[in-house]
DNA sequence: CGGCTTTGACCTGCGC
DNA sequence: GCGCAGGTCAAAGCCG
């Protein structure tokens, strides 16, 4: 409950922590594993906004990837947002610097509104200050798709759940069941596109997927693995494609083809194509939902799918 | 039995 | 200060 006319108070205090610099990896190689993944990748923009990109390359490892599994792709992207505001030096957990996460409690991103545990300690009031004005980076997804809770290599485990004002779907709330992971995503429907999934993540993932995919069969393996390593980067575990994460707008479709595998596994009850729209979400709550709002009312999706794409 | 989901209660922030 | 909405907790139940 935000108004949209009102600036964050958390603004200010958004951080990124200070491994932020990986979530530009897609910079410098996003060409290359679109290509490698088989996306007719399109950028207009990107290259000249993303900022630098950062000394480690989260592609160095195996990579289990086949270029053959996956179909071809049209990935449009267009980059109208801001970059979030320099917060390096917030004292966010890291995901890569888990000293910071596991220094304190289990959950440092937890928010105000959590209860916390009983501890009197005065500076406990002290640490809940800070940490209310701490956000961890946040991510949406639109995904065109049957599937509510799309897979992306994450194990997640549901914590609550809300109805949601002038909404007829409810939000879905998930935590990474890595203890020491403090992502959270949370799920829901448009309200005014039913077909829409509106997935957030928020925060960055400190250690690997842990490998769903099951047999692995046209999926991604350790690209994705690497790439989740540095916090910004998703993977469709159900589908042959992946899709890159990165600070700013990035839009894309492509045809999601359910493996055999994740049909018979239930994930999925038959092939589907699936559009997706990211954009990271801006740095607060309510120009989150301008943006969200104004993305499904607005036809982005309708903007940014193909010509090519079809449901089947 | 462990892991996960469900769900009502609780807490906090925000607008009025 | 009050009410609302969002976000989270945690007990209970479910399931493999």
């Amino acid at each position: 409950m935000s108004n949209p006319s009102k600036p964050d108070p958390d603004e200010s205090s958004w951080s990124v922590p200070d491994s932020d610099n990986q979530l530009y990896f897609f910079h410098y190689h996003h060409h290359q594993m679109l290509a490698e993944l088989g996306w007719n990748y399109t950028d207009h923009q990107v290259e000249q906004r993303l900022p630098e990109f950062p000394p480690s390359s989260p592609l160095a490892d195996g990579d289990r990837y086949h270029p053959s599994d996956a179909p071809p792709h049209t990935v449009t992207t267009s980059t109208s947002s801001q970059l979030p505001p320099d917060r390096s030096s917030d004292p966010a957990p890291s995901a890569s610097n888990p000293s910071v996460s596991s220094s304190s409690s289990e959950d440092p991103a937890e928010k105000s509104g959590v209860r916390t545990a009983p501890a009197p300690e005065i500076s406990t009031k002290e640490k809940k200050k800070v940490q209310k004005r701490v956000r961890q980076p946040r991510f949406a997804f639109m995904t065109k798709s049957e599937v509510d809770h799309l897979e992306d290599g994450y194990r997640w485990r549901k914590y609550g759940q809300k109805a949601v004002k002038n909404s007829p779907f409810p939000r879905s709330y998930y935590r990474c069941t890595n203890s020491k992971c403090t992502v959270k995503k949370r799920v829901e429907r448009s309200s005014e596109d039913p077909a829409i999934v509106i997935t957030t993540y928020e925060g960055q993932h400190c250690h690997h997927s842990v490998g769903l995919h099951r047999s692995g069969a046209g999926f991604l393996g350790r690209r994705e693995i690497g790439a989740i390593n540095v916090g910004q980067f998703g993977a469709c575990p159900t589908s042959t494609s992946q899709f890159l994460i990165y600070p700013g707008v990035m839009q894309f479709s492509h045809h999601e083809q359910h493996t055999s595998d994740s049909i018979a596994q239930g994930s999925v009850s038959a092939p589907t194509t699936t559009q997706y729209s990211h954009q990271q979400l801006a740095a607060t709550a309510d120009e989150e939902k301008e943006t969200l709002q104004s993305s499904t009312g607005e036809g982005l999706l309708g903007d940014i799918v193909s010509p090519g794409i079809r449901n089947l």
